[in-house]
Parts: C-alpha cells; structure tokens; sequence
DNA sequence: TATTGTTATACTCTATAACTATA
DNA sequence: TATAGTTATAGAGTATAACAATA
C-alpha cells in the first residue's frame, strides 16, 4: 500500500520526464534574444562558471575543435564580453576570462529566462512548488 | 515553524530550476547519435507527434523558412524516414508523414535516451522517485 | 492576384589540414 | 619533437530573393 498516483513504470518515467524536460528547455533556449549565437552564448557562459580557462580546454569543454574556439573566442573578445592574458610561465597558452561587461549581459540573459520561468511558476498550487524545489535538486544530481 | 529545504525565494527556485533542467536536457541531447542532424531529428520528431503536415505547417513549426524545411524533408524524404502525398483538394500543398522506418528510427532514439534516464533514475530512492513522478507532471503543464 | 513550394545564390558556422611559436 | 593556438580552405546548413505551379 504504498501506491499513490498512477502506476508509473520506470520506463514510463524516463519517458515522460524526457519529454518534459526537453520541452521546458526548448522554451527557455527561445527566450532573451542576447544578439550572440548559441555557441558564443554557451562559451560565454562556461568561462564565466568555471573560471579563467585555456582555449584548448574551454574548446574540450564546448566540445567543439580548437580552430574554431579561436574563432568563437575571437568573436566574444571583439565584442569586448572575455579577455586574453599570455601565461607567464607557458607561453603558448592563452587563458579567458570575461569582462565586467560579458559578466553584466549574461546575468541579464540569465535573468530574462528567470524571469520567463518565474512568472509561470508563480501560477502553481503551493505543494506543486513544493515539488519543484526538491526536484530541482534531484535533477542536479542526476545530471552529474 | 515551517522551514524545511533550503530557504527558497521565488526567484532563487527559477534559477535553480532552470540550470538543472537545461543540464539535463543537453546531456539527453547528447544521447544516441542517430546518423540525423538535430534539424532532421526534429523534423521527423514533430511529424511524427502532431501527423501528416503541409510543409509550410512544419516550417513553423520548427522555426524555419520555407526554403529550409523543403531541404529538409527532402533529406528525410531520400533516407526512406518520410513521404509526401500531394492534397487531392490542394494540389499546392503537399502532405508529409513519417514512413515505418522513420517511426522506428525515431522509437529507437527515444529508447535510448529513455534508457540513459532511467539508469541514472534507478540510483534514487524511492520518496526521490515519487517526487519525480510528480514533478514531470508539474513540468508538463508548465512548458504548455 | 495570392499562396505553396522550389531553385539560385550568399552567408554563417564548423571541421580538417597545414602552419607558427613556444616548450 | 611535442604542444597551444592560428590561418587556409572546404563542407554543412540556413536565409533571402526570384521563380513555377496552382488556386
């Protein structure tokens, strides 16, 4: 007797939550035109989370080739969003960083999506936004 | 009184959200290479989920121009995963639908990025699970 | 005339291969 | 010799503009 909603198969779960969160995701990519690709968006994004990092390793982490980090690095830098500085001690390397100003617009994307989803969580029943803060979490770890 | 989970405003639970549900979304993405690009994987996802489309109807749907879905369907056309049938009524407008091999090509995907899930879903607990039953429901509602 | 879909053409983004500079 | 990053070049994929067929 511990059956409460319906009977949800493990399978059926995945599925269900597959779709659901993809979903949600597609929604939230569509949201705050930033006038930057989705790949300059992303690197910038990845700089700003982990940290100063090399091109070689900022090209591992986006999964794409190094010539065209050099490119996507090049584009961020133009538009004044990252920084370079030559490695003293090894001096083929490149580290990036954003600016004040990459920091600045990726905190406005961050929060139009936010706010996207904020205002559609503000509709729900206290205990459906009960569910949301510890699935949240959950999803955290499992995507770890 | 009352607190239980970490104290979470309104706007702390949209960003939260947002970063565990796009990570986990883009870790599905990555799941199964299906020989498709994710426009041709889109197309025929969509297809096959609303049924036989004109493809004016599925380049809006997908967010494309004209131009575009006609290379696309032509590529999905030439791998056998759909076919078009001229409307009798319309004879402008041609009707596309995924073929049996598409259907399965397109259950395969899905299988597989089902199957990723639900091995990372049989490491939790129960009461983590049943919160998750919930929550894919809740998400559901919220991306319509 | 208006609309559906196609063809012609140009642009953007990415990759592979070859190169430069540092180690 | 090996490695980080760049430049040269080519290949996907998309868009805009002009066109053909049907209404």
């Amino acid at each position: 007797m511990t059956t409460t909603t319906p009977p949800t198969t493990e399978a059926d779960l995945a599925g269900r939550l597959r779709l659901a969160v993809t979903r949600l995701a597609r929604k939230l990519r569509q949201q705050s035109p930033s006038g930057l690709t989705p790949s300059l968006l992303s690197a910038l994004a990845t700089i700003d989370r982990v940290g100063p990092m090399s091109l070689k390793e900022l090209a591992a982490a986006e999964q794409v080739q190094p010539p065209s980090m050099t490119r996507i690095v090049a584009a961020l830098e133009n538009e004044g969003l990252v920084s370079r500085t030559i490695d003293a001690a090894d001096r083929r390397v490149a580290r990036v960083e954003p600016t004040a100003s990459g920091r600045r617009l990726l905190h406005q994307v961050h929060g139009q999506k936010n706010a996207y989803l904020a205002k559609r969580l503000n509709q729900l029943s206290g205990p459906d936004r009960d569910t949301l803060v510890k699935a949240a979490e959950i999803l955290e770890r499992l995507s770890r």
